[in-house]
DNA sequence: GATGAATGAGGCTTCATTCAT
DNA sequence: AATGAATGAAGCCTCATTCAT
């Protein structure tokens, strides 16, 4: 069936022919996908329903379906859109610093996270819940490897630069993002504070910690 | 409900009437907690099914329910006697090393937990999953949260001590914790490392970052 | 929590949006609740399962919950729907008869009654079983004693028109309710008998023992 | 296995040997049929169980098993037990009478009927559940139906002696029956009420009914 | 495409009954 | 004969999924 957004058989006139059907289609995606994230935050990740999801969305059930292959899908969905959402947000926070000294960098890498994470509180506590055992597993990948796999790169990078001690090197990745981590289960039940008020602290803390 | 505390009858006549009972009572319960612990460790937290556990603990499904409530007492319960141990090693471990200078209780500490949970892995696994959502949900605290005081109590005495500086306090907890949970969740995969063999990497990591 | 009276939206536009679900949805409980008196009456009020009265309904377990929150309501909804039909069948024979002498009136309640067993022989059966603890025990008023209120305003005006003796009168509504008991009692084997054709009798022989 | 009370090998020597074991053993059957008896009351005859039961008559479950088949022969044994007793002192009552004039013999047959459930209302309360579908059906006959067969031959003797009127004959039994069930349902709740002393009006309301 | 009633496998729990001590 | 933990069939209920309209 087609879940894929790319049909494409709209080229027989000349102009964007029927774009409006797609953006119909895209809105009601983004309403359930958005409903999902809020469902499963409040019920948990098991908890929440499809007949809950497709009220909150304003669906019908089946619509779910129509859009989606199963309720697994649907979760994948939702973690693949946020998770996206991240990196290219992380992307390109470390992008934009490229050329400047890697406690820089390393500033940019934690406030893109943290302030993506102030958008975003209900997907963070879906996040803690399946830090461990992230749905769809064993097949994809937790959004936290591959979180450290970037942070790993970059903090390569401080200790090529010399900014970085390379004793404990391999402790690095994991501390940063346990500190940050600590940071945000701090913070999250407060719900004025933003994380990236934070960013400073918590890079200072690591740079005592690991810096040269 | 629990129906453990069922001592009812017995030593009125003079010998100790049933405590062949009492111990066939208590191997029972405590294989349902072992099973409980390994099934809840492969399928998750709301995976795993009364079903599988009393397979994996060799009774049936009634047996379970003679002895917990309902699955939420049974989980309960499991946590709750998996805490308690490890809060007593962390106790005992704290206290023996009360004379000591703070360095030496820190690692006494970090070692202790690390101990715990080299000797039960299914639980680490459980305790990731329900860091953020405990089950039964709102009643009680997170193990996490409780752990958290204990190394607030720790960390003020380094602070007085003057072994920790006092500028990022707040952070140190959390950050102690993050630091140890990304070491627990990085070998975690790995089933031949043990955990404690990391207690002094864990600690130099800290004291450096925020040692005096 | 029933789940009926869900009419939200339609209408919005013009035609009658779906007055065909509505049917199908009615039938459907229609359905539901034979299936429920008959299976209630064939293996008792507490025998009767949930997978019996589903399979005699011919639709699945999940159908019943559909439309019923649980057990309980669904018997209750046959309670609620039989006693309702049965109160509006004595009461409009009551108001018909209204401006008629006393026996008559009398006359008239005891042949609605009989005729309207008559007609749910299944339920009568139900009835005698929960007579004395109606199901969802303690807040509702057993149809038992709604109905012996229906007959003491009736037999009420039989002493003031002067047609009772005021002597017994206490004993005047339960007397006729035991007396019309005795007689489905008794008939309620023979499946060729129709209780109305005692109405007769069993007036003739209150009448005998409180008229004036 | 010995649920019969009868074993009789005790005649070895000469005297009223080991009849110390026989009185303990009704002793604790008796228990067990009163707090059966009185569970069933409380909870409903399908309500009650068997571990209630046991705790109330003080001993273990298995131990009701020691005496009773299963929970049908425990509740049958329960029914047959309070019948005899009822049909016992019915019967005492009636030959009493059996020298004095009709109505006298109908009064002691009402007053023992309610002297009987004076002293065992527990009991009532599970007669009027168990009315229509006794306990241990189709195989036994409702106790309804054996007071029936009773009250058939007393009134019968009233029709022959010219006491009462032959017209109706075949309603008088039930309708005594349902005179006097009608009383004691409307009784039953009023627990200071005894249903003995409602014996005279009874029997004035049926006489006027059904007398000469 | 949207709708929502119908489906039924699977989960939790109860309780009469058994049996080793 | 008494004990009470163990047993497991059977009951109620949930919820992801389907499909006729």
């Amino acid at each position: 069936m087609n879940r894929d957004s790319s049909h494409k058989k709209r080229s027989s006139s000349g102009g964007p022919a029927t774009p409006l059907r797609d953006r119909l289609r895209q809105a009601t995606i983004d309403a359930i996908l958005t409903a999902t994230e809020v469902e499963l935050a409040e019920s948990g990740v098991h908890g929440a329903g499809m007949t809950g999801i497709a009220a909150r969305a304003g669906v019908a059930v089946g619509t779910l379906y129509n859009h989606f292959a199963d309720r697994e899908e649907l979760v994948r969905a939702l973690f693949d859109a946020r998770r996206a959402a991240l990196f290219s947000r992380i992307d390109a926070a470390y992008r934009v610093a490229a050329a400047q000294p890697f406690h820089v960098q390393l500033t940019a890498f934690v406030r893109a996270i943290f302030e993506h994470f102030d958008e975003h509180r209900p997907f963070l506590r879906i996040l803690f819940e399946t830090e461990f055992r992230p749905p769809g597993t064993p097949a994809r990948r937790a959004p936290h490897e591959q979180m450290v796999e970037r942070a790993e790169r970059m903090l390569h990078r401080g200790v090529t630069d010399g900014e970085l001690r390379p004793e404990l090197v391999e402790m690095y990745p994991g501390a940063l993002m346990g500190i940050m981590k600590a940071t945000l289960l701090r913070l999250l039940p407060l719900a004025d504070r933003r994380f990236a008020d934070e960013t400073d602290r918590v890079v200072a803390f690591f740079l005592r910690g690991a810096g040269a």
